[in-house]
DNA sequence: TCAGTTATATACTGATTAGTAGATTGCATT
DNA sequence: AATGCAATCTACTAATCAGTATATAACTGA
């Protein structure tokens, strides 16, 4: 406690518990819906889970769908943001996509990536399914960017980058079923595993 | 039509058109299952899309939680099938692994399969969810143990069984998220592709 | 002091939908 | 003829839950 602390908040304290309570609102919403399912979930639930009312959740986030749909906003920019790391950090293609498969498999066990994957196009509603899928393809397409790139410089096996960028993500996405976020295993430890297995293969050398 | 059909069915014809009735509203319940998700198809729906009342569904399988659990375990059924039939074939550790993932695979991309990936364990009521994770639990272990096998014979890189036990089903489970049915390309062919980037890794050899 | 804004609550409405009660028809068996 | 069972329907009940109307209290600025 300083000096300057008294009851009476400045503006920008005020803004700042706003984000606070809207981003605590959030973090409550996703961890529900990635323990119990989106429509297992209720927002009395979630609200109950902070000790507030529902129409508190109105105020900061608004209706069930964009509660959802800012979830996976969230976690889409997380990966979005890696990708154009990626993009720009130094070394070879593989050295890249490496990096960027790896910061995407720990995105995938944390909450908001987490609830990317768990998600289905069909729990959002129309309009912002299309949001969902266009930043999806983003993704993608960074991906398989990576991909092209190693191929042209060597650095990877010749390969179709569509092929290649399934199945990377689909191994890297899975652990957002099965890991648990409590548990002991360590996402960078698991990250690094999978991803030396998906540079080797599975046939010895 | 031969001289033997009359209008009055033998108890056999009667058992068979049941059954046949039964597997009807089983398969249309997992394509909308898998088209619009598990929460958003009520059986009403189901109904409509077969031209029949709710009742019936009930007649035939019995409530919602009964209805997708099947669903589910037909899918595992074809896994564990699959799993049986490889630990028997003839070859090396790798032959048989590969032609237990292609199966994998392409099970994955049909109706049931891709109801056993597309559905949370929550989405299952809690004695549900005991059965559907053992099963699950089956495969896996199959799993790993066809992967042992490769590693002891030396046909299959050294590796921990259990992580490349779920890096492997991992990437072979996502196409029933984004593989359409009704698409150009066939399942067979993509499980092949992605199993031998699978076993080459993407680093050139 | 009054009007406006922010944060919060209680209590309601309306829609959806799982599941059931009960009726009907027709065949099968005694 | 009578009883029972299989297959099917219409019409209802009851629960859940998203979303809203409305009240209140606190602070803010005019």
């Amino acid at each position: 406690m300083n000096a300057t602390d008294s009851p009476f908040a400045t503006a920008e304290q005020k803004r700042s518990t706003r984000e606070a309570k809207r981003a605590a609102v959030l973090r409550a919403a996703v961890q529900m819906f990635n323990e119990r399912g989106f429509h297992q979930t209720s927002l009395d639930d979630v609200a109950a889970r902070l000790g507030i009312s529902k129409p508190t959740i109105y105020h900061y986030l608004g209706n069930k769908d964009q509660v959802l749909l800012e979830c996976v906003t969230i976690g889409l920019g997380q990966l979005i943001e890696a990708a154009e790391q990626s993009r720009q950090s130094p070394g070879t293609g593989a050295d890249r996509l490496m990096a960027f498969l790896a910061r995407y498999a720990e995105i995938n066990m944390d909450d908001f990536g987490r609830c990317v994957i768990r998600t289905g196009d069909e729990a959002l509603v129309p309009e912002s399914r299309a949001r969902f899928r266009e930043l999806k393809r983003r993704i993608d397409s960074a991906l398989r960017g990576l991909i092209a790139d190693g191929v042209a410089d060597g650095s990877l096996a010749p390969c179709d980058p569509k092929m290649m960028a399934f199945t990377l993500a689909g191994a890297l996405n899975w652990p957002a079923r099965w890991h648990d976020p409590a548990g002991a295993e360590d996402p960078q430890g698991l990250a690094r595993q999978m991803i030396a297995i998906l540079g080797n293969g599975f046939l010895p050398r």
